[in-house]
DNA sequence: TTGAAAGCGCTAACAA
DNA sequence: TTGTTAGCGCTTTCAA
């Protein structure tokens, strides 16, 4: 005698006896299985009239799973991370599945985690910022797991991110060609895989030749102001961003003091937001399909639940959009 | 005999086994009721020692409910909406409350609320483009719901919304007072609720004289650059964007024209996402609360599942951010 | 303070 | 094809 019982309660009892049969069948004709037709028929009126809703505890109890998985992010207003969410959604509802989220920028990360992964079958961790250790540690008791944009070797978790690493290649590639020597990494938040990746892609350009500032622009417009005055001292031609975002900061400052762009200087964001297009100039920037690797994730979570074997590191491919805020040096 | 039974499973009973207790002792430690001292610790490590995950469904079966919310967005990767569910969530995890989201772009409106509903206590829909008769029938199935960013007096639930209409009553005031006749309204999707008011706000503008041109401009960058043409030849001073979106794409098509902004025309957005500061020139626009609508939507529907009356229809206060897109006309 | 026992609403094996 | 029945894992009353 557990509930208050709200009396008015409809069960698949009542429907039951309201259409003269088993709770079994009407059971039954709700998972759509083979019952005569007449009892189908009927117990779907029955259904409609009493306004009976399953109850998905009952459900879930006796089926042993939910048809639900989790997602946890960093920020939910984050369009980074909505945008996986919405990959994750998309194909997880194709499939009847429903979304349970977290936001793991309001309680503590672990908390966030046990607390979703109790109502579902498995979890999307999307979590630049925890340490390797701390992830491989809550992993196990998350099981099934993906873990989405970034690489943790030592995690036995399936695992997939862009591949910023050759995306930043690509882009100082064509900044060289153009003929930039002098390039300046504006860095993100110092904690975020992504970052590392993109930092340690910055370096390998001097193995082509290029000299490499690195100056934290990641907490904000005054950060990044000052940042892009320590690029402009150190001689740099061409600012590469961690994201858009601190593009946009710096284009921004830029031309407070005056300095063109691209002709005295070539800027460049990541994530290739909506607004990157619309900026002045248009700002070169990288797409990151964050929606499609959302899907993916879901995909290889879906194969976990299957019971099928998945480990290892996938990477998923950005593509650099070429715009005016990238010039050849000197306005040539 | 339904389930597979996964051999490994580690239930409350096992626990209470390995701690020498009954079930119901480790539910009272589980659940931080008085015990014998020595029983909560010994219970405590045997929890820990077996990993013991308690079974959500088995609990919400047991006490009739989820602690758990659902939202239904049109569309998980859009700002405007990712702002109201983090809003939602900050107050609901708070609160110890789980957060199911449904992106109603993907499937059917309908079915996605009914399969979210199906899960929770409770739901909180965000709905700007079903009709009001199709809210009015889905409402009663779902309750208890509240109703964000629109009215729709006569749907049975509580609703809030940002007062769009004040803040553009606001904005064309200081215009007007900045001398501008001519104003253009570039509308957003004409379905949205905010939408029509917004518009409806502009139509009013008239009684202080203004000359009003409605454009629609809801659809992408090529609508907004004919709508801006259109808006132009008309003779508008101050284009008044639906969206920050919109507001950007004008910017960027009077560029293209060499219209100067704000010495020709004004310009303002609505939502004051980050980059409109960051715009050239920096765009005027109404900063809208969603964080803060979300948070009151939750504790609307938190009013609800403690068995409190909520009705009728709230706004929250949009505040104008005057940057320099905005200007006298003719350069003065 | 504790344990036994009776469900919560549903599904699925089994027998008919 | 159908009904009976025995759980799924937990909470909570009730009696001790």
């Amino acid at each position: 005698m557990a509930r208050p019982k709200g009396t008015g309660t409809v069960t698949i009892r009542a429907v039951a006896t309201a259409a003269g049969v088993s709770p079994a069948t009407v059971s039954r004709v709700l998972a759509g299985k083979t019952v005569r037709p007449g009892s189908a028929e009927r117990v779907r009126a029955v259904v409609e009239e009493l306004g009976y809703r399953p109850n998905s505890s009952a459900r879930d109890l006796a089926q042993g799973r939910t048809r639900t998985i989790g997602v946890s992010v960093p920020d939910l207003d984050n369009p980074y991370f909505t945008g996986i969410l919405k990959g994750i959604g998309r194909e997880a509802q194709a499939s009847g599945f429903q979304l349970l989220v977290g936001d793991s920028g309001i309680s503590s990360e672990d908390e966030v985690w046990r607390a979703v992964r109790q109502r579902c079958d498995g979890i999307v961790l999307c979590s630049p910022y925890a340490s390797e250790a701390a992830l491989a540690k809550a992993v196990t008791a998350l099981s099934p797991v993906v873990i989405v944009n970034r690489c943790a070797p030592s995690v036995p978790a399936p695992q997939i991110a862009v591949d910023s690493h050759s995306a930043i290649l690509e882009l100082t590639g064509r900044l060289m060609r153009l003929g930039h020597r002098r390039l300046a990494y504006l860095a993100g938040p110092e904690r975020s895989w992504s970052d590392r990746e993109r930092r340690r892609a910055m370096e390998s350009t001097r193995h082509f030749g290029a000299e490499v500032t690195t100056v934290a622009a990641g907490t904000g417009v005054e950060e990044v102001a000052r940042a892009v005055d320590t690029a402009l001292e150190a001689g740099a031609t061409a600012l590469i961003a961690f994201n858009d975002l601190i593009a946009f900061a710096a284009l921004s400052r830029l031309r407070e003091r005056g300095v063109r762009v691209p002709e005295d200087v070539s800027v460049t964001g990541f994530d290739d937001i909506p607004y990157a297009r619309l900026a002045v100039p248009p700002l070169t920037s990288v797409h990151s399909p964050q929606v499609e690797l959302g899907a993916r994730a879901w995909h290889i979570l879906r194969a976990l639940l299957d019971g099928e074997q998945a480990e290892g590191f996938q990477t998923i491919d950005a593509e650099v959009r070429l715009r005016d805020s990238v010039g050849a040096p000197g306005g040539l």
